[in-house]
DNA sequence: CTGAAAGCGCTAACAC
DNA sequence: GTGTTAGCGCTTTCAG
């Protein structure tokens, strides 16, 4: 390949001795173009090194082939694996895709990035910031009247907005009723920070599985976290001053879920015999917990494939000139059951 | 905001009653436009909801403002920290990101993510895919022609290539030192996959410095894994067996040695008392593990900061006629000592 | 200060 | 089949 300086569709005709328009055509495969000619110009455009400018041709067009993503948090390992989803995806259907990260979670400062990537004319958008505080109350409002087709992640359903979540209040009933399987029923709770649309889902679900099973989840058996280990481990303590009969705990991810086995080997709580653990996120890493941790298993990566799916189907549609509908899509998480919860 | 359909400069300049070219001049903040313009001009730009098209402008001022970066394996947290150094420095020097994500780490299929970024006339390109293997060895022939400025994360330096790496040599240098230091003298290694250039210059560096100690390392003293934990399981065992009298060990990074304790603990091995452990990266999760990890510290985030700043000076050196020099930049690891290798 | 004209690299519509 | 013309939205001379 020759990575050199431009060459211009001019510079090939010019060679070539056709007309611009004949290059264009050869270059997209049209078929009003006889073989003699399509040939020659092929070979000059191989020896000449040329390669279209995706740039013009979106300009021309008014179509570019690329996809904005928003994004955060892409030091922790959700994201990124969304994001990985979203790439493999993206190259799949043939579309560039345009990045921007989001410096916080909570924050309605949405302007830079959507201007970023609506000035570089992406044909649509993946919103894969989490619902955080209300740092979503701008999606009504915008979304009626924005250019492009636009997906969100991991934000409360609503009306005409379509959206892809893992269902977080499920993987809690799941986790939760493991527990009580087990015969638990002093059952605590590790939330991750309650502002976190995900993390209020996942407490919400623990506490209407125990009071479905004739058990009162109050206050005290609660501790809340930020999803950091060292969050996890302030809010494990905590707990167990308030709720010295826990007999089980549902941590809300994996993270936290660490510092409670630090701390239950170094007070020497036996795992799971006197303290059945399960986490959530189903990092690679759990299964090498000592020890191996029962946890609630996210396909974080599909999540950001079937964003990619679902807004690409939405860009096709509106080229088809039809109505686009929106839709909230679930994925459904499962349990692994490991060592920390059986036995 | 508004979000709605693409306003042109045209129409603006048609309501506003002026030129295009005026508009164009209001829109950049040049000077030579008379105060009342300005204002009648700004007035119309906001009414309307006016966006200047990035893309127009980039094929007229042949220049986009735009980087492209190349990444692999963002699922694993390192590379995500990287490209979050990357989209923070981009975003404070007001470039936007073309992100690509290569599908395997060994391979040299680069021009499907090369032809994509160059179409779309990235000014430069963060290539931010590790040596493994030869995955690198058209570097050289390429880079001559390359169109724009091209900066390498994590491969061997090279003449004429600018490259920002991390250390590894000295990291592994300072691991075994550490536990040298901790009176150790059978000290055993688990390796990353040694087609991987940092994996070498980490076992090298143990070979190195037990031999300045006067200690032979030799091939049953060492064990290679894949970075993940379950590689590292097998890896340790396989380890256990071929050097018994171990009596610490150097594990090439956290994942892995975090299986090395959960051994540790199934098979009664008291730690650091009979084994001391050092890992390498630094996770989050490290400080958590039981015991807590020794471990070497790597600015990812930095590594992604560095090499943004480095391609935009490339950039800005070419804009200015200037020649650009190319450099091999170093980031230095820092050993982080916990529980498990002093006491 | 302002606007006409040319050009960035390409595609689309339509004569020939 | 092929080339002419116009246009995508913007910037950049440069004459007035």
């Amino acid at each position: 390949m020759n990575t050199n300086k431009r060459v211009t569709i001019k510079q090939v005709g010019k060679i070539a001795g056709v007309s611009i328009p004949t290059v264009s055509k050869v270059v997209n495969n049209r078929q009003d173009v006889s073989p003699e000619t399509r040939e020659r110009v092929k070979k000059v455009i191989k020896d000449m090194g040329y390669r279209p400018s995706a740039l013009a041709r979106s300009l021309s067009q008014q179509r570019s082939y690329t996809l904005g993503v928003v994004t955060v948090g892409l030091k922790y390992i959700g994201p990124s694996r969304t994001l990985s989803g979203i790439t493999d995806k993206a190259r799949e259907f043939g579309y560039a895709l345009l990045l921007e990260e989001m410096d916080q979670f909570d924050t309605n400062n949405i302007f830079p990035p959507l201007q970023s990537l609506l000035a570089r004319h992406v044909d649509g958008i993946v919103w894969a910031v989490p619902e955080v505080g209300d740092n979503c109350s701008w999606v009504d409002d915008i979304l009626n009247d924005a250019p492009v087709p636009v997906v969100f992640l991991t934000i409360q359903p609503r009306q005409g907005v379509s959206t892809v979540s893992v269902d977080n209040y499920r993987g809690g009933v799941l986790a939760t009723q493991h527990l009580l399987n087990q015969g638990r029923r002093q059952i605590g709770h590790v939330s991750g920070p309650l502002g976190v649309w995900e993390a209020r889902q996942r407490k919400l679900a623990w506490q209407d599985t125990l009071k479905k099973a004739g058990i009162e989840a109050t206050d005290s058996h609660c501790a809340e976290g930020d999803w950091s280990s060292r969050s996890g481990k302030m809010a494990f303590e905590k707990l167990l001053h308030s709720y010295p009969e826990m007999d089980a705990v549902f941590v809300a991810n994996d993270q936290m879920a660490l510092s409670v086995l630090q701390i239950a080997i170094r007070q020497k709580i036996a795992i799971p015999k006197d303290l059945a653990v399960v986490g959530y996120d189903n990092v690679d890493e759990s299964e090498y917990y000592w020890p191996a941790l029962t946890t609630m298993n996210l396909d974080q990566h599909k999540l950001g494939c079937r964003a990619v799916e679902e807004v690409v189907h939405q860009i096709e549609t509106v080229q088809h000139g039809e109505k686009i509908e929106t839709q909230n899509i679930w994925l459904s998480p499962e349990l692994v059951v490991r060592d920390s919860s059986v036995g």
